[in-house]
DNA sequence: GTCAACGACTTGTTTAAACAAATTTTGAAA
DNA sequence: TTTCAAAATTTGTTTAAACAAGTCGTTGAC
């Protein structure tokens, strides 16, 4: 594995390191059954000369697969296979995808409605909440998104708009993300979260709530995403369908 | 930063790697305001100098508050400072962790209260949502977890009772885990998690949810507990009430 | 046969070096 | 002064090597 070619224009994607190709090759064996659940996976050394690559830099391929909790390392022994495939509800979220891309990747299909789309000035109260100084001018948009013709999530978008310039109506019918990064060429770096649960509001039983019986709560995921550029351009208050609302997390110990 | 001194007996914790130890600095330097929001770190050769280690020493380091998300890095510009704290409500969720070591943490005083420790085996229903498999012994204990005298979780901990010998309602009453550390010298390595909301129940209701008004669902936590020899010796599901709860998380965007 | 020591093999940590890629600074030319 | 190209500085990837530490099987002494 010595070299990696060049991505060409409009081609579909290929890892840009080394790394990052086996750690892709190595998660879709285990997925794919290549290696049992329990058993060991091939030595490092095996794996090497597999790969034809450095110790590093298999390494790092094998250590994604642990913060992923697909594989956990043994020192002395080796390296066990603990994936396990998940019964999956409606969709996985684990990380920043669009609500388009998570639905394809479950095999679903995805329509976002566009409730409200409107401008205004961060005040004292929304500074609190949302992370942008009081007085920042934002994009405020609302939006429904169908799974399989069924509404599951309310999305109450907050977009600062000197780092977001030129947002329309049409395009947060589409995806938003796609237009930041194809469009903008903005890249989306992390996005710090918190869940909670919260009492339904009026509007979440006009738009998803009608024919969910006796719950009277959301799954509430609130999020500030950076861009490249270190800015926070995005809060998020993203009001989940509390039945068919799953959240999946791998915890690592850290020595104690 | 040549080397690390040997731990001790009963001394008080140390890191054990170089990594570590300048990860753990770099940290405290952040959330006490040493470098300030939205600024630079010191460079890599820098930091190279003041720790007196290898880069990739440094590099491992800083890696870790990436995924944190206390930092952002830039290639050619440098590693920005994104820190920022954040009101607790109760405690964090993040890790992990003991009751007992979350509520000291946040500075709360925490009280668990056994409601039932019994043994069986489990049937074809149960191995599904626990993951063991049908016939496996298990201790089965209900907990009510209470901080500052309210109570706030109510845990149904299943433990695979080959794993986890000798254990005993006074154990559950302290810390289960600070049994299967210090006395059974088990080392666990990770654990999986699924949170959902869940309807309440009647037990819910009758120990957590008196005083609670209008919530009618509970924020649920199940997970599955690997030790270092790859068993899965726990299953557990912490239903926690709702107005209380808070979940933390950094998601960081892979290359896409 | 038992047990300890050794060696082989495993993963874990650290250093060093070279090159790539992105950004900022410098400095010379216009 | 402005502009542009080169140089310096920054983080990102990869390789190589050495040693540490944990596990396991073998061997040999008893």
């Amino acid at each position: 594995m010595k070299k990696q070619p060049d991505r060409e224009e409009g081609e579909k994607y290929m890892p840009k390191s080394i790394y990052e190709t086996i750690y892709r090759d190595l998660k879709q064996k285990i997925e794919n059954d290549v290696f049992a659940y329990q058993e060991l996976l091939p030595s490092e050394n095996t794996l090497i000369q597999t790969y034809n690559c450095s110790r590093n830099t298999l390494r790092r391929a094998v250590s994604r697969l642990v913060t992923d909790g697909y594989v956990q390392t043994m020192q002395g022994k080796g390296v066990r296979n603990i994936y396990q495939p998940i019964a999956q509800t409606a969709f996985t979220i684990g990380e920043i995808e669009t609500f388009r891309e998570s639905a394809a990747r479950n095999g679903h299909h995805a329509i976002t409605k566009v409730l409200l789309f409107t401008e205004f000035s961060i005040n004292e109260k929304q500074a609190l909440y949302t992370g942008f100084p009081a007085g920042s001018d934002i994009y405020y948009i609302q939006r429904l998104h169908y799974l399989d013709a069924m509404p599951l999530i309310l999305n109450h978008n907050y977009f600062l708009k000197e780092a977001v310039p030129g947002l329309t109506k049409e395009i947060a019918q589409n995806s938003i993300y796609e237009y930041l990064e194809q469009t903008l060429h903005m890249t989306i770096v992390n996005s710090k979260r918190v869940m909670t649960v919260e009492k339904m509001t009026e509007i979440d039983e006009k738009y998803l709530m009608k024919d969910v019986q006796d719950y009277n709560c959301m799954a509430v995921i609130s999020s500030q995403t950076y861009n490249s550029d270190g800015i926070c351009f995005e809060y998020t208050q993203s009001r989940h369908r509390p039945d068919y609302f799953r959240f999946y997390d791998n915890a690592v110990r850290k020595s104690v």
